[in-house]
RNA sequence: GCGGGUGUGGCGGAAUUGGCAGACGCGCCAGACUUAGGAUCUGGUGUCCCCGACGUGCAGGUUCAAGUCCUGUCACCCGCACCA
């Protein structure tokens, strides 16, 4: 019998699949729908690795299964194409993006079409194409009208090495994200979008949606909120009012001095009756000197310096406190100054140390000559809350205390802050605005869009933190759309994630040029029924994006608030070392060497088989080589093959269970096992010696989702049709049952043995058989029985004495 | 520091949620077929002092029964990080 010969077989049925259409989505029909949305890739030079592949593998079965349920399926597939190493690369080689981004999507697409992945390629979008960014910067216009578009002049995350402005997000641990470069802070004036006018609606929605829990988790840490108090404290010199946020409202009887912030505006509006400004101004240039990481990393010692003229009144106890400037008070959190309660918190407690001040504590419970008291307790020293005995109690009454006095009231904060969104390079989409001496900033009018990228000779960024459209006096200079006079472009262009927060949007209908979609489309696919993607998106992509849903939504844009039904995450696959998989470090496997060498079929079981999907796995191509033997064998079932329009009695009940775990664990993202389970059925026809044609079908419609080239062939050589035209199969649970089913016998715990019992036996005649064992006869001989324990269809234990 | 997760053979990993630990695969061992095998097939493979006992990071506990539940503890991974 001849191999299998998958480098042609594949073609063949990949070239069958795109001629036919087999998986174009269409709108509106009358199946139900269900929108599979996996995260579209960033087309990089070096190509995708193997960890693209089963990112994609995932939905990819459950698409391919949904077809043959009978769903009318949208997988779709683009290029989030915009971004800075392509332009970097650009910037190296001399090559201008726009190439360097469609060699790259030539390259991707090439991957992704010698997998087989069951896209559909007539909906593929590409954020950089004019057509689409249209649309993106046709949103922005939208939030801009709404007052969701601001700017302002701030301490911003500055990358060096980058030349760019980067949001928090992109600047986790003081690295930028992109090279990795320690991060500067910057004042600058800077695009923001007001996503925080969001967070308590991102919060909410995620009651709505089917996240996994730790992804549920992630976000709302990210959104950070926090209820407490904002509470004013006088100024005794001036009467000014300090404003302070705490979630600790109950300790205030225990504040004993104040922290702010070094870039805290009082210092400069009071600077005059300050007797020691000048060591405020030192301090004040020590910490802006400091890198993020001395900042974060270095928190063991306190520093700060008292200021010597400015006094606060505690507004309920009306004592004397002093204020202090440190940098362990933040300018963007809260109001970027505190009240410092020693007694009960440990930063506040190291500070009072090293600064010999008093500690007052106000909540029994701990030895706050030792440490801060962070518990419950009951309230001492504290006025009219003395005796409550929890926490949440002493904050109820000390609200009360404070509105009486009119000196605060309840707060809400939130970590999160607004999305810094420009940047200062070439690469991006332009942002739609005009700076007009007369009006200010001036939207680009909508029919004016798309307000296109010019062609530029050179894309090298500025020195002083300028995009290189600024050098471009065409592209600058222009008249203002409202007064016609002369006006100014904006030169900074988009982020890179602003292409891929409404991406899944544009599938519902990539080719309006009325519309980002049409509200047809919109509402026959939307929202996403299943969105797999990596983790590290969580917390970026996944809340921007829900961000901007959330605002067409309430434009009236949208169909529905959240677009995310459903998001699970795939784990890495590391390099065979065990390692993350990078270029550096040379342990990157290419799918297409895998292609080569093993076929398609191989490598999608694999990365599939690998191990738990949601977990991270190192390559192994000695365990791929099993993948290919089991298809190797699967394949060589033809020769095996006998007439038969139903399953045989000795197959029965192994075929129905066999399409119950595979139906069901691919429903629970459980790959490995659904594959397991398909090998063990291999093994077991196998082991009889033939397969007949009823077996045969439900085997290769089983398999079909994940090694569709051979199945497709086997199918269509053995029942002359196509088996995607063919519909999934079914299992009789009653069916799953066999008729005799073996239990174990244990003695006190202990297996004695195993026995064959009807499986409709009751437990008066499975002990019976039990005992009759021999085994189990001699354990028990000269004991007395004290219990006895059937577990339907498990097993038995005898407990004796 | 806070939050989340993981810990099971030589390796990747299973275990119907309290019921036969190690499914499936890799690797390894033996045999078959071969001029040959890094191909294929068959059988074996947790450990040990192997008629028995011990085994799911470690120490206790609950239970007829614990990888699974409870208490304590250690190690590693990921996220956030002076968030007031």
């Amino acid at each position: 019998m001849e191999r299998y010969d998958y480098s042609s077989i594949e073609k063949k049925w990949q070239n069958y699949w795109e001629e036919h259409g087999t998986f174009k989505a269409e709108t509106g029909s009358k199946k139900p729908k269900f929108y599979a949305l996996v995260e579209f890739p960033y087309p990089s030079g070096a190509g995708m690795h193997v960890g693209h592949i089963k990112a994609y593998s995932g939905l990819e079965v459950v698409s391919r299964k949904r077809r043959l349920e009978g769903y009318n399926v949208l997988f779709p597939i683009g290029f989030d194409a915009y971004g800075l190493p392509t332009e970097n690369t650009a910037v190296k080689t001399g090559v201008h993006p726009r190439l360097v981004t469609d060699n790259n999507i030539a390259k991707f697409t090439n991957q992704l079409k010698r997998v087989g992945f069951s896209f559909d390629w007539s909906r593929v979008i590409d954020t950089t194409d004019e057509k689409y960014y249209r649309w993106t910067q046709w949103i922005f216009l939208k939030m801009f009208e709404n007052g969701l578009v601001f700017r302002d002049k701030t301490l911003v995350n500055y990358c060096p090495s980058c030349k760019v402005v980067l949001s928090n997000e992109d600047s986790q641990g003081g690295k930028c994200d992109i090279c990795h470069s320690d991060i500067v802070q910057k004042t600058k004036e800077v695009w923001y979008l007001r996503i925080t006018e969001y967070a308590d609606k991102l919060l909410q929605g995620l009651d709505e949606v089917n996240y996994l829990p730790n992804i549920r988790l992630q976000q709302e840490n990210w959104i950070g909120k926090s209820t407490g108090a904002f509470v004013n404290f006088t100024v005794k010199e001036n009467g000014e009012q300090l404003r302070i946020y705490t979630t600790r409202p109950d300790t205030l009887y225990g504040v004993t001095f104040m922290v702010i912030a070094p870039e805290h505006p009082i210092i400069e509006k009071y600077r005059d009756s300050i007797a020691n400004i000048d060591a405020l101004d030192a301090y004040k240039a020590e910490c802006a000197k400091k890198s993020e990481f001395e900042r974060t990393q270095l928190v063991k010692d306190k520093t700060g310096v008292k200021i010597d003229g400015l006094t606060a009144i505690n507004p309920v106890t009306e004592k004397e406190v002093p204020i202090y400037i440190s940098d362990y008070v933040m300018m963007g959190y809260g109001t970027g100054a505190i009240m410092a309660v020693p007694a009960h918190d440990t930063r506040d407690y190291e500070f009072a140390k090293k600064f010999g001040i008093d500690i007052i504590e106000v909540i029994k419970g701990g030895d706050i000559s030792k440490e801060a008291y962070t518990g419950d307790g009951e309230m001492i020293n504290s006025g009219s809350l003395n005796g409550i005995s929890n926490k949440k109690d002493a904050i109820a009454k000390m609200l009360d205390v404070l509105a009486e006095k009119g000196c605060g009231e309840k707060g809400v904060q939130y970590k999160m802050k607004d999305w810094a969104f420009n940047r200062q390079r070439y690469w991006g989409e332009p942002i739609p605005i005009v700076h007009c001496p007369k009006c200010g900033m001036v939207a680009v009018p909508y029919d004016e869009l798309p307000l296109k990228l010019p062609p530029v000779e050179n894309f090298q960024p500025g020195t002083d933190g300028e995009s290189p459209l600024a050098k471009i006096d065409e592209f600058v200079n222009c008249k203002c759309p409202k007064c016609g006079g002369d006006a100014k472009r904006e030169t900074d262009t988009m982020p890179q994630w602003a292409g891929s927060s409404w991406y899944f949007l544009r599938y519902c209908d990539p080719d309006n040029d009325q519309a980002f979609a049409s509200q047809e489309a919109l509402k026959y696919w939307m929202p996403v029924d299943w969105y797999n993607g990596g983790m590290e998106h969580v917390t970026r992509h996944m809340i921007y994006s829900r961000f901007w849903h959330r605002f067409l939504y309430d434009m009236g844009e949208v169909p529905c608030d959240e677009p995310y039904a459903k998001r699970t995450a795939q784990g890495l696959v590391l390099g065979p070392d065990g390692e993350k998989m990078s270029k550096s470090k040379g342990n990157v496997v290419d799918p297409n060497d895998v292609v080569d060498q093993y076929g398609a079929d191989v490598l999608r079981v694999y990365v599939l088989f690998m191990g738990d999907y949601e977990q991270a796995a190192p390559w192994s191509e000695t365990s791929m080589k099993g993948c290919k033997r089991f298809l190797d064998r699967v394949w060589a079932l033809r020769e095996k093959l006998i007439d038969g329009d139903e399953y045989r009695p000795e197959t029965v009940s192994l075929m129905h269970k066999t399409i119950k775990k595979v139906t069901e664990d691919i429903e629970a993202m459980k790959f490995n096992t659904a594959i397991a389970a398909m090998m063990s059925l291999i093994n077991e026809i196998y082991s009889i010696g033939s397969i007949n044609k009823a077996e045969m079908k439900t085997l290769l419609i089983l398999l079909n989702p994940f090694a569709p080239h051979i199945t497709e062939e086997m199918y269509s050589s053995i029942f002359g049709a196509i088996l995607s035209e063919q519909e999934w199969v079914k299992y009789d649970e009653k069916l799953c049952i066999d008729s005799t089913i073996e239990v174990a016998v244990q003695v006190n715990g202990k297996i004695k043995a195993k026995i064959n019992i009807p499986a409709e036996a009751e437990q008066d005649e499975v002990l019976g058989l039990a005992k009759a064992d021999g085994a189990v006869a001699a354990a028990l001989d000269g004991k007395n029985i004290v219990k006895e324990i059937y577990v339907k269809g498990r097993l038995v234990n005898i407990v004796v004495k």
